[in-house]
DNA sequence: CGCGGCTGGTGCAACGATGCACCGCATGCT
DNA sequence: AGCATGCGGTGCATCGTTGCACCAGCCGCG
């Protein structure tokens, strides 16, 4: 199964099976073309990738680096870049950072020694100094779920929402309802896209005319490794029940994320709450879950299929038309979804 | 970066440094192995992993093929055998078969033209054919989720929870909390699992004096096509409305698994009934989201952690010391984790 | 002294694909 | 006739690592 043997079977040198198959082949005969096709699938060979590779320093795997894929969100991205890495040909090699920061870099490092030239990296962490001297090797770099910082290598991509807008928008349809006592749950705002989130929230609030110094800002549990599915919504359930431990509790919560707001769910329940009608509750992200959940959740959807989509054409024109080196920021704009967690603030504030 | 330069540095050949790195070094002078040693992390050395493998055949690479990784069970099992394998030097190439039997067996043909020679294979199909002619080339596969079957390969190694023990515990749940009508509700029962889910369910019914003959088993909606996530879930939904629409509806139901449980809930509180209080559901493998749902879900846990680490296992002693090439079997003891889904049947059925 | 055996390493031919440089032939042009 | 050009394809060195076969040097022994 050798590019030797498809030679021999077709009567020709392993340099022209070779040509044939790299579509160098404007000056061949068709008839030399159709017997070294023939050859090709008498025999069902295919191309050993070691030895391309190694030949050529090319390949056609793409790395994936995202916290945890146990978490709904980060395997709704991974299946849907595995998706569009598979009808180019590529594949994806997935990689768990369980949210260390060491862990992260070492994957990269691999990655590297692996021949793997691009990565979509969903990074924790604020700054991206630990892959800086590969960037600058040529590893080409996507970063998802975080907007471009200044102090970013100048090749990088990176592929977001608008987290700003997305938050603005939840927080203005819990204005629109009558909110007046708003609060965001979140974990420290460590990262640039919670940051964002935080602002679009406040922004709304000043719209609304609403002091967002008299909102509420629920406590910051966890310090920066709380990235996880498990953790944000435990975070999510220990921050309602302070806020229900509050004078005068919000009616209206927006949460970092789907999970922290799940989280947020399970914990008002715990109070002895109704959400969706005592108190409501906007998500972020849009996981399959969010309709399933009970009350079915209202959320701001992050358009993921045409997001990893996007990663990977990307990744992909860098690859290997060598395209654009320049680095650029794809924001994609966020919709809010309305389902049974919002609603009217109740009349009184329950006890 | 090469074997060469190494060499160079350190004074001796590449064979030399070839043997060190190689575990060769029983006759090496302690001083000649420092010395490499040296040269090694002085210049920052990682073997070509394309050359290696070129030359050796091997390499260190396992595939993993899943319906979804979009689906929280999937994913988990994704994160913990890329943890495993991780902690082994081991790579995880993932694989969404998005349940098409034709792709997943491309996906398998890819990964042996890749160079992998393990792969754990989550197959949605009862038979294992279409990877036949592999497995005879030496292809190591782990099943997953699915019992070995008499046509199986005969090196085939298979990794699943028991299944019969689990909804019998599930089943057996109900019947001691009083309940006398339970449905069954799942997709059709074309996978080996299904109807071993469904066996135990029948057997715990007998157990307890009820003729599973009077027992519902909620129609089937899809053919063999269900195993998603978003599937599994809508046609716990649909279940649910159809078990309703019965004159005397279960009191007590068992679900396939847990999105299809959640989808059940979420069916019922459509048709207005309370989970947990009208109607109990258990639901299968006690993913995140069992424990955040409201009600949180009683579920028949699948010990996923140390399946995944099993399957990694298997998968290694088999590729590197050419371990037992015999097939096996692991069955996992599930066990019944109780929430708040359950409870004793309410006095009359609601209307 | 001569031979065998051990020690600590080295030489070299692969693994399979690639792609540049090159080649023989035929044709066209002056 | 002499030279350039186009056509259809081939030769060969090369990518980095591996591991078998081999080799010098030394020791001990009869």
């Amino acid at each position: 199964m050798t590019i030797q043997q498809v030679a021999t079977e077709a009567g020709v040198s392993p340099s022209t099976v070779s040509n044939l198959l790299n579509g160098r082949n404007h000056r061949m005969l068709p008839e030399t073309r159709q017997r070294i096709e023939r050859a090709i699938d008498k025999l069902g060979y295919r191309p050993n990738r070691a030895a391309r590779q190694l030949r050529t320093g090319r390949n056609t795997t793409i790395g994936l680096v995202v916290p945890s894929v146990g978490n709904p969100f980060w395997g709704a991205l991974a299946r849907h870049l595995e998706s569009a890495a598979l009808a180019e040909g590529y594949h994806v090699l997935l990689c768990n950072s369980e949210r260390d920061p060491r862990r992260e870099r070492d994957y990269v490092d691999e990655l590297w020694a692996d021949g793997v030239h691009g990565v979509v990296l969903c990074s924790s962490l604020p700054s991206l100094e630990h892959v800086m001297p590969l960037v600058e090797r040529g590893l080409q770099l996507v970063a998802f779920d975080r907007t471009s910082q200044a102090g970013d290598p100048a090749s990088l991509v990176s592929i977001s929402v608008d987290n700003a807008i997305g938050s603005q928008l939840a927080a203005q349809h819990l204005t629109d309802l009558g909110h007046r006592r708003l609060a965001f749950v979140s974990g420290a705002l460590a990262s640039v896209n919670r940051k964002e989130r935080y602002r679009g929230f406040t922004a709304a609030l000043e719209q609304a005319g609403i002091d967002p110094a008299t909102s509420v800002r629920a406590p910051v549990k966890g310090d920066a490794d709380d990235f996880g599915d498990v953790e944000a919504s435990e975070l999510g359930r220990a921050a309602a029940a302070e806020l229900l431990a509050l004078e005068e509790p919000p009616t209206g919560i927006v949460a970092i994320n789907d999970m922290c707001a799940l989280g947020v769910c399970r914990g008002l329940r715990d109070g002895g709450l109704e959400v969706g009608k005592d108190v409501s509750v906007v998500g972020f992200d849009d996981i399959v879950l969010a309709d399933l959940y009970a009350p079915t959740l209202t959320t701001v959807r992050q358009p993921m299929k045409e997001m990893a989509a996007a990663a990977f054409t990307q990744l992909r024109s860098r690859l290997d038309d060598s395209g654009p080196t320049q680095g650029q920021s794809l924001l994609f704009r966020p919709e809010l979804i309305v389902r049974e967690s919002t609603a009217p603030p109740a009349e009184r504030t329950p006890s």
